[in-house]
RNA sequence: GGCGAUAUAGCCAAGUGGUAAGGCACGAGUCUGCAAAACUCUGAUCCCCGGUUCGAAUCCGGGUGUCGCCUCCA
């Protein structure tokens, strides 16, 4: 089956051709480890998983490379600030490549929560100065870069296009009209692809340009160039990228092997809170473990993601996210059901169900859609295990871990005086006691936990 | 100001020419000592105005609203 998707380059859905018919190649910008990663950051990580679990599922083996940013990344995304890894080394007292180890880990364990399928290839910028020095010299050797006392700038107006991924028009805008110009640079959006360090940066390499470090958008560039080649099939990331990161990843690639690196730009929209952007000074930036401290799953989390289409916005409020915790036990539950079941079912139809939701995910990664044909699945009468098995063919898109749902049962713990209520309740409940278990009920439900009677006993749950 | 999106039931949202997917909430019912859970059922003509068409949420034109980027952010 054909598969469709948005190319930012070129404005418009198209067929996906990969280069190699086997293996898709696909660079993903990954994180800048100076923080914690927040739900915006994990929607795009989604996105990629989702990405990557559809071109299996048609079939492609990847060979997929995702950084790890652990050095350059400036506190403008251009090329002015304060590093971002020293910024935050400073806040805390450490050393700069304990705060990217530590926030890394982090990283790689929320990561491993949202039961993402992780790239093939993760390096972390530090790993690779050589191949950033060598790509540097390529640039300025092919006429693309000049030097400052502050660095080495790349020429925009070298260019036979630029911006090529935005309509962002250059002679209308006052570049660096609320920041200080540097009148070194020959035009205003030439931008630093090797920095010059200054005495107390504490990451910092020997090159030909002295003691220095490189630029944030030249580390991508040269890293896709060292696992994937000049030239590979993909390259995603968040749809800020679009103006500055991605734009410049694309002028240095040129400048260094005359041509556009990978044939499919993919970016994922925003994910907003409460109507608006996310924002440090609004204080609403949410971790995974602000969702896990609301009793709110990553599971969860991801399949909220699904509910709107990557490149759309998507509205995040506990309320909303709520609701797939909710969604997400009843898939659990009605799985569970079909596999108990043992009705007899069409191949036909198991065929159209099938068809349907391939057709859903190849059309741009549809994931909204796709989720829809879950829940008819789920929801059919004839509760059979061969629609359980179609759900866990669905679950190799999804992530969703869906085939390990016990692991996720929750265990609470219950205090002994809690407990000894428990107990009494039983015995008042056996005795037909009804007052006196309702009253015990309550003051349960005082100390902040819900009794349930089930066909399998009493069961606990804490109150949010 | 420039650029880019978006407007579909209470909320989150699919759907790009043929009589509106799905999830959550609400309500009703089944079950249960009751409650909860679970299960079943129930809801919208698609921001406004005009046009194209046999036919439009879906195309075109004009409004209005909202949001994002351009300044840190995936």
């Amino acid at each position: 089956m054909k598969i469709q998707l948005y190319n930012t380059l070129t404005h418009s859905k198209q067929e996906f051709k990969p280069i190699d018919s086997k293996e898709v190649k696909i660079y993903s910008c990954g994180p800048t480890v100076y923080s914690y990663a927040h739900i915006g950051n994990f929607r795009t990580y989604v996105f990629v998983d989702s990405l990557r679990r559809v071109l299996k599922y048609n079939g492609y083996n990847l060979k997929h490379v995702m950084n790890i940013t652990d050095v350059g990344h400036l506190t403008s995304d251009a090329d002015t600030g304060e590093d971002k890894m020293e910024k935050a080394a400073r806040k805390e007292g450490k050393n700069p490549y304990e705060i990217a180890e530590f926030y890394t880990k982090a990283f790689m364990e929320d990561m491993h929560k949202l039961n993402i399928d992780m790239p093939n290839i993760i390096s972390k910028a530090t790993d690779n100065i050589p191949e950033m020095i060598e790509m540097v010299k390529d640039i300025i050797k092919n006429g693309y870069a000049y030097e400052t006392s502050k660095g080495i700038y790349f020429d925009v107006s070298k260019l036979d296009k630029y911006p090529v991924l935005s309509n962002n028009k250059l002679e209308g805008q006052e570049a660096g009209a609320r920041i200080e110009v540097d009148p070194e640079k020959r035009n205003p959006y030439d931008f630093a692809i090797w920095i010059k360090a200054p005495e107390n940066h504490m990451m910092k390499w020997d090159s030909p340009w002295g003691l220095s470090y490189p630029g944030w958008h030249l580390e991508c560039s040269a890293m896709g160039r060292k696992f994937l080649g000049n030239h590979f099939d993909i390259h995603t990331g968040g749809i800020d990228h679009i103006p500055i990161h991605h734009e410049n990843e694309i002028a240095q690639s040129k400048g260094a092997n005359g041509e556009i690196p990978a044939n499919y730009w993919m970016h994922c929209e925003f994910l907003l809170v409460d109507g608006g952007k996310m924002s440090k000074s609004l204080g609403n930036i949410y971790t995974l473990k602000d969702l896990q401290e609301k009793g709110i799953e990553p599971l969860a989390y991801k399949m909220f993601c699904f509910s709107a289409h990557y490149r759309n916005k998507l509205n995040f409020t506990f309320e909303g996210v709520k609701s797939y915790q909710k969604a997400l036990e009843r898939l659990r539950s009605g799985y569970e059901k079909h596999l108990l079941g043992n009705k007899k079912v069409d191949d036909l139809k198991l065929q159209e169900y099938e068809e349907r939701f391939h057709k859903a995910i190849n059309d741009d990664l549809n994931m909204p859609l796709a989720m829809s044909i879950v829940w008819e699945v789920i929801r059919e009468e004839n509760k059979s295990i061969e629609y359980a098995k179609l759900i866990e063919k669905f679950d190799e898109v999804l992530g969703l871990d869906i085939k390990n749902y016990k692991n996720y049962q929750k265990e609470i713990e219950i205090p002994d005086e809690v407990n000894e209520l428990i107990e009494k309740r039983n015995i008042a409940r056996k005795e037909k006691n009804w007052a006196e278990s309702d009253k015990l009920r309550d003051e349960i439900k005082k100390m902040g936990y819900n009794v349930k009677d089930t066909a399998n006993g009493v069961e606990i749950s804490k109150i949010d």
